[in-house]
DNA sequence: TTGTTAATGGAAACCATATTCAATAAGGAG
DNA sequence: CTCCTTATTGAATATGGTTTCCATTAACAA
């Protein structure tokens, strides 16, 4: 946890403290670690990484922590299909690092691309307007996962 | 289970026999109630509706069945974030059941749309080609889906 | 500083899915 | 049609990520 110059307080503070949320150590150290990683990370991952530093942390608040900032809609909670969620922090859509991911069916191994971004969202945006009028609903946020098999993986298995 | 004219077979059975599985009463029977129901389900859901009909058809063949659908690009498997997945037969991409889903972040509802569909097609297309293209990735399919807040939620609820 | 109440961690509970294993049956060979 | 090999099966049990319980601690408004 970075000293913080007296009055100045991170960005994500007012969010959390309006909704009735508190500040605390734990969860300081939790969203630091998504905001350095800047990838997607396993509860464990964050747990680990926490603990290392700060070992009174306990799983059970980082998975507390993580289900408030995800409602929150400060970080995304993915599935990559191996039973375990992967959480990763919000970046602007237009923002350079915001990405998708490219799964390997066979070895669950994760790409993370940005290419063909700008088509997609600018696709996504219409899509979202149309169905937002038609159903009613309030769209938040999109998934857009590509399943295949990776380089590796493509020679050697033949689907099963 | 309907009885089958001589020597006819499902479209499926061809598939399923080429990569060494054999043909079981209970996978029949699961199959049949992803096709009838056309819609997604859980294997729960599959297990009770087979149960029914054929009591001697356990909860572990239904995982097992479904792992091979899956694995056979006949089935999707989707997670729509609480907790168990679900299944759903798969259709044509040009044809007229293909569907993506609306998932509200508060009730889970599902709201399964066809609009649009044409302008994702079209996108992914090229999207897939040059992705294929840059990381050597063999793309067999895609998930898209929009979270948000349904009618009935987006009243009542405002974030958290 | 104090009081109210959210937050915490460790243990236990949960629950969907996976695995084990002996019994059974699909389907090719004869 | 029958036999034989071996995939498939169901029941019970294990697994493992996530959630809940509950007594204790600490955030922060007054």
């Amino acid at each position: 946890m970075p000293r913080r110059a007296r009055g100045v307080y991170p960005w994500w503070h007012g969010r959390f403290r309006g909704f009735g949320h508190r500040i605390t150590l734990g969860r300081e150290a939790i969203l630091d670690v998504l905001i350095k990683a800047n990838k997607h990370l396993s509860a464990e991952d964050i747990y680990m990484k926490v603990h290392s530093v700060y070992p009174s942390v306990g799983l059970t608040t980082v998975y507390r922590t993580l289900e408030i900032l995800v409602k929150l809609g400060i970080i995304y909670k993915f599935d990559f299909g191996d039973g375990r969620a992967r959480y990763e922090i919000v970046k602007d859509p237009k923002g350079v690092d915001h990405h998708h991911h490219l799964i390997c069916s066979n070895c669950n191994r994760v790409i993370d691309y940005t290419e063909f971004i700008d088509d997609e969202v600018e696709l996504f945006k219409r899509t979202e307007e149309g169905l937002a009028k038609k159903y009613d609903f309030k769209i938040t946020n999109h998934l857009i996962q590509f399943y295949g098999l990776c380089k590796e993986c493509s020679g050697k298995n033949k689907g099963f």
